[in-house]
DNA sequence: TAAGCGTAATAGTCGTGATAGTACACTTAA
DNA sequence: TTAAGTGTACTATCACGACTATTACGCTTA
């Protein structure tokens, strides 16, 4: 379910909250859909109970699941706040970062080149 | 000459980097340029030596500058190697994270729009 | 009742960033 | 020659975050 590079300099629960929000996105996980519980995909990965819990804490605190004591976890039933506040730190990162690239003296057109190369072949469907 | 944020989640060693390398691609520090010493910039910015040492270690590693012993650092005379590796870590940096909006859904439609948002108001004067 | 669930708490390991202090070899100017 | 300033090296210490290890509690369900 999950891709876990333990080498990256990007923290595990930090991968793994991104990957859910990936899979609720492209509507692989659909709201009301159980997630594997912490244990199981704790052994399942061999990663610590703790590191699982702290990304699907993150998660609820992000409006993408629901945890139930002694139930499991779920996929929330409303999603709209939750694709509203990702959309807005997705935008944030980027622009962030073209402005640090702009502030390096990085021309327009190579950031447009790039970003062209990239889409060209899949278009992802609009909004 | 560098402005330092201690708050900043970036290392203060990254961001002396960093603000040297807008420096020369500026054109403010021009080659063959002194930069300040270890020592004078330690005690002028109220940083440990280790930490400009390190930064330094890093621009030297980068083809920026060169450090003598007993004269000090200097701006590297033929900078060609250092912009050319500069400018492709900046376009693996910004082609990395359009990969990743991609990968969660992003549209492209979204991102030229802040891209030229940003870039709007001051054009940047191409290569 | 027993198994599985989320949750909480504590303690320990590890790597990195940063600090503190000392020391050495070199260059330059007085 | 001497003194000051330079880059460089080294060790030790601290703080923090990520991760692990372990135990425990209360809940739900077959």
């Amino acid at each position: 379910m999950f891709q876990i590079d333990p080498l990256s300099r990007i923290p595990v629960y930090e991968q793994i909250v991104t990957q859910a929000e990936n899979l609720v996105t492209k509507d692989v996980l659909k709201p009301g859909d159980p997630l594997p519980s912490v244990r199981s995909l704790s052994i399942q990965m061999s990663i610590n109970p703790n590191t699982i819990q702290k990304a699907y804490t993150e998660l609820e605190r992000r409006g993408l699941l629901v945890s139930v004591s002694g139930k499991g976890s779920f996929v929330r039933k409303n999603l709209d706040d939750f694709f509203f506040r990702l959309r807005a730190r997705q935008r944030k990162q980027f622009e962030d970062l073209v402005r640090e690239l702009q502030k390096g003296g990085v021309p327009l057109s190579v950031l447009e080149e790039s970003l062209h190369a990239i889409y060209e072949k899949e278009e992802t469907l609009a909004i």
